[in-house]
DNA sequence: TAAGATGGTCAACGTGGTTGACGATATAGT
DNA sequence: ACTATATCGTCAACCACGTTGACCATCTTA
């Protein structure tokens, strides 16, 4: 029968958004790297933009997360050690410990902000801003719309 | 200045990237475990298409995945401990072990092609081919061209 | 005030990754 | 033929990230 191999096989579509997903990633900490965050993580900078300005408690960032709060809370550790997240204490309430970007962070926030738009911006001078916007609405089209956890080692791996 | 903020942000295109890769990979484990596959985790399809129908050694299974050959050989142990693969002596070379799929790793195989081909579809049916056709080339065009790591927990973590 | 809910941490464990060391075997060079 | 070198597999120790269960301290509520 004619249609019994598919023009395109499906298991390349995978293959391509994870891969067009680590050269983003890759390239930003690349420049990263250069602009004074070698330390930087991919996983960082999702945890840092979670915690945001207002700061936020292990617990909150766990859920936002979608991960427990125990590896929340280690996560935040090792920001912490690398002195791109503080934590202090709420007068307000004394079980709980505020979880605040320092200002290195925000520092490492700001550039990546600024890195994502250039590397979009390859990307509009290469295929053009309509193939761009249309492929970022497909995609929104496609995931799952309430997406969103960082279980990224524990999900691809065990 | 009108340009300060562009239209949009650049964080947004790896976001979606992910988005739409995780999505497709639950949706493809969702119908693993349906079809009797339940105990493959995401990062396994990959180890599997990578030691092929040939069967490979651990060294050279960590060279096609780019991690190093204890790893690998720790990942097919855990392979072997679930049916997927399994370890032979290479009667030419007493130093080698050949990783060899089993029938039970090639079934899980062809059901994941098969998925994903499905899958695809889907997206053809709801986007339109052209579509999907020029969002797999825009993003073969944009994506490191030789490509192909699977060190994915260690990579986005640690 | 007693009871329950919540926040943080400790401990133990599983998976995936790393490097370093070390036998065993194969291959090349003298 | 023998010795040196390269390669394969594995062991051990370690790190990052995730999990669950248990526990204490503290706040909230009945």
């Amino acid at each position: 029968m004619a249609t019994a191999e598919p023009a395109r096989p499906g298991f390349q579509l995978p293959l391509l958004l994870l891969a067009g997903f680590r050269t983003l990633i890759d390239d930003l900490h690349a420049e990263l790297a250069r602009a004074g965050h070698p330390e930087l993580r991919p996983l960082h900078g999702f945890v840092l933009q979670a915690v945001g300005a207002d700061g936020t408690t292990a617990t909150e960032l766990g859920q936002r997360l979608g991960i427990s709060k125990q590896a929340a809370g280690k996560t935040v550790d090792r920001l912490v050690a690398v002195g791109y997240l503080e934590r202090v204490d709420d007068p307000r309430d004394a079980r709980r410990r505020l979880v605040r970007v320092t200002p290195r962070g925000a520092d490492g926030l700001r550039r990546s902000a600024e890195i994502f738009d250039r590397l979009r911006t390859r990307w509009t001078d290469t295929l053009g801003a309509e193939r761009v916007d249309a492929l970022e609405d497909d995609l929104r089209t496609m995931a799952s719309a309430n997406w969103f956890r960082l279980d990224m080692p524990g999900w691809f791996g065990g």
